[in-house]
DNA sequence: AAATGTTTGATTGTATACAATAATACACGA
DNA sequence: TCGTGTATTATTGTATACAATCAAACATTT
């Protein structure tokens, strides 16, 4: 590997720590645990059936991924996020969206593109369907093919990262019916990127994600 | 604590684990190991007189901190930085010290901008000095009060994060003269907060790390 | 009854023993 | 000599034992 990531990716599928690792993260996610919840190194060792210790090395990484919150000499806690942590991450994730379709643009290879016109197409027809599963399904998928076209590993990581949240955040919301809007909006994206022109799907890319920021606060995000 | 951090501060210096932490870290940053260089637990443990269990723990969270890179059944090793990851991140950065910049027009205190105009006075006296050391430390200062400034956790956490990555590199390239120039910029940043334009604090800011960056490019970074 | 001290149990923090893995050196045969 | 297989050794991965800490229940004193 000559390239290495800064923040590496954690792929330890094959330790226990990193099946437990994944398995929590998972699990936090999914909303299995609540916010605050404590989770206790025995109790979630005898569930996944092993001992403390990779339980807790798992824990240490939770923590600096900002899923659980460790109190020394206390516990494991569920942490929350807050109306202004949400606002706050699509704010940041907005410039940072808009810094991918600006590198997007500038290497994204054939392939990359065909997959972003395929991504667009098929999800005209899932809305004029109504199918509000494979849209949004779609819509994860067209932004992590521009995190990829942006040739960045870094921003890559950084913007996954970010996207675990935004994925807890729809978890709590009606997944509301922008899908339309947001593939036009995807669709201009695109075209700015196969026109070459950098300011301008930065800008849209940018422009996309407060929109989307705005339908959460409209759809009665608490 | 009503609002919490969605990435925790590694705060636990009492722990033996967190003082691992902190030491490896800083030994890191401040290139006492050298890039690619192997981490032992056992040998770690020894040097600080503590056993393997909280060194592999603060090894998997400088693992996510990527200051290392760990093998499965191999090893911990320093992990490199690429010109590429400079670039990068000198770009990321770009984008959010304009967003911490706009944010913090918005909710500076009274006790930070004055701060901030004391920074900038004084920087201005060692520049004329010719106090290299003093300077670069009040640079960094003066971003830190942005950060703080700008009311979002989220956001300072991000920045100090890639923060650590500047001062690595900063150690690679030769102190350049800079800093008069840098000076007047932060100058500029502080008069468009003062002036309440988010607009052109966002904007100043942005161009300020660019230019860093192009400064670090002309003094031959590698 | 309220406040304070104490005991007890549960939980985390650390050290250490043992298992699994990987790299190296070496022996052997073609 | 080269390549392959095997033994050895060092290192990481995991489990477990023990120590430290914290919280809650209980007792004691005023």
């Amino acid at each position: 590997m000559s390239e290495n990531d800064l923040k590496k990716e954690v792929t330890d599928k094959y330790s226990l720590r990193g099946r437990v690792f994944s398995r929590l993260r998972e699990d936090i996610l999914s909303g299995k645990y609540e916010e605050g919840e404590e989770l206790r190194e025995v109790a979630i060792g005898e569930e996944l059936g092993v001992s403390r210790t990779p339980v807790r090395e798992a824990f240490r990484q939770l923590e600096l991924e900002g899923l659980i919150r460790i109190v020394p000499n206390k516990g494991a806690y569920v942490t929350g996020i807050s109306a202004k942590d949400v606002k706050d991450i699509y704010m940041i994730r907005s410039r940072l969206e808009g810094l991918a379709a600006r590198w997007a643009t500038e290497h994204i290879t054939d392939e990359q593109l065909e997959e972003m016109e395929e991504n667009v197409y098929l999800a005209k027809f899932h809305a004029e369907k109504g199918h509000l599963e494979q849209l949004a399904e779609l819509d994860n998928r067209f932004h992590e093919i521009m995190y990829e076209a942006s040739g960045s590993k870094m921003l890559e990581h950084q913007l996954k990262d970010f996207h675990q949240y935004v994925i807890r955040v729809r978890k709590k919301t009606l997944s509301s019916a922008r899908g339309p809007k947001s593939n036009l909006e995807h669709e201009g994206i695109m075209e700015a990127i196969k026109a070459r022109d950098p300011e301008l799907s930065e800008k849209l890319a940018h422009e996309h994600i407060i929109n989307a920021y705005e339908n959460l606060v409209k759809n009665g995000f608490a």
